[in-house]
DNA sequence: AAATACAGCAACCGCTGTTAG
DNA sequence: TCTAACAGCGGTTGCTGTATT
């Protein structure tokens, strides 16, 4: 149980109209500051501090109070991708907000939403524990590598599949891009530049923000978007562009900058930003969305008109839906 | 209808950085 | 330079209303 009276017997817990009332007026009067005094000459039982945050978080006329509207739900997490937990940073870039009406607002809703649909919320990228289905795979004995040295012989369908389950842990990804570029027999290889540079400005970054955002993150550490000279075998190239795995399945664009470095870190994948957006395979019957909800469109775009939390729900959902077709039935091709 | 669990949020706590004397 | 007061911040607590059993 809360005392309600602190050692000095100043009163604590929440406040009486009347204690609202007082307050308003003495800062109407004398404006906000003096918190120390302030009590004492308006009359109040409270400590400086107290008035302080009841006067910024709750009685500031310029608070705008109610739900959340989907743009600001969105801006919050893309700030948060950049900004961490400065909740003060992020409440100064949304007008009427206070830093603990969204602090709690992402603890009670943004931070559950991403945590079950698998984003972890602190990093912003997909939590570890969903991406273990290759280890699902391991488990049921289906040893990748044999697996992935049969390709010229089985649908590309499988492969797709495969190069999904690989692309989802670094290992197996790598052993996968491994026997593509070692397998002579793989009909797919197309000799592409292997000095492929993947310049920033391929990357969909916090410019962008500025850009569809009225927003001001310029004096925001961003993480590095360093040049990444990426290791574009052929093969990965190849793969890579029938999978599409990051817009089909982790909605990457969502997670902007962030998600960019975590793809650079992984040596051989070449973001699939420059991947146009249109893919016709030869033969892959995977579909290939035109595009993905950027965070920095999508607002605009088909999202916005969506803001009940189910719609919510789903959007975060969507995240981690596998294109893969209905028709699609592994068993056929085992 | 009562008990319990849960969600939402206002308020508090403690720490840190800044400023004035 | 030191120190105390102030202000701001992020994390946590606990009250209240609502949903579920």
């Amino acid at each position: 149980m809360r005392k309600l009276l602190s050692q000095n017997g100043l009163k604590k817990g929440p406040w009486t109209e009347d204690e609202d009332l007082k307050l308003i007026q003495y800062v109407h009067a004398h404006g906000p500051g003096n918190w120390r005094t302030l009590p004492k000459n308006a009359g109040l039982q409270r400590c400086g501090k107290s008035c302080r945050l009841r006067w910024t978080n709750y009685l500031r006329p310029d608070i705008k109070r109610g739900r959340f509207s989907f743009q600001e739900e969105e801006t919050i997490i893309q700030l948060h991708s950049v900004l961490g937990n400065k909740w003060s940073a992020i409440a100064a870039r949304l007008p009427g907000r206070t830093d603990n009406e969204i602090k709690n607002y992402w603890n009670t809703h943004i931070r559950r939403r991403l945590l079950k649909n698998g984003i972890d919320p602190v990093t912003h990228t997909p939590r570890v524990d969903f991406l273990e289905l290759s280890n699902i795979l391991n488990a049921a004995k289906i040893n990748l590598s044999n697996f992935l040295n049969l390709q010229t012989l089985v649908n590309p369908q499988v492969l797709t599949l495969a190069a999904l389950v690989a692309s989802s842990n670094k290992e197996n990804r790598e052993l996968f891009l491994n026997n593509n570029i070692n397998n002579p027999m793989n009909p797919n290889l197309k000799q592409q530049d292997p000095n492929f540079t993947c310049s920033p400005s391929n990357f969909p970054s916090t410019q962008n923000v500025s850009q569809t955002h009225p927003m001001q993150i310029n004096d925001v550490q961003l993480p590095p978007t360093n040049l990444v000279n990426m290791n574009t075998d052929a093969s990965s190239q190849d793969i890579l562009m029938r999978t599409r795995l990051t817009e089909d399945c982790f909605n990457i664009s969502n997670y902007g900058s962030q998600f960019t470095s975590v793809v650079s870190e992984s040596s051989s994948f070449q973001p699939l930003y420059t991947v146009p957006t249109t893919q016709t395979f030869d033969d892959s019957v995977f579909s290939s969305p035109i595009t993905s909800p950027s965070p920095f469109i999508s607002s605009s775009t088909f999202i916005n008109n969506h803001s009940t939390e189910d719609e919510r729900e789903s959007y975060c959902s969507n995240m981690f839906k596998l294109d893969i077709e209905e028709s699609f039935e592994l068993n056929d091709f085992m």
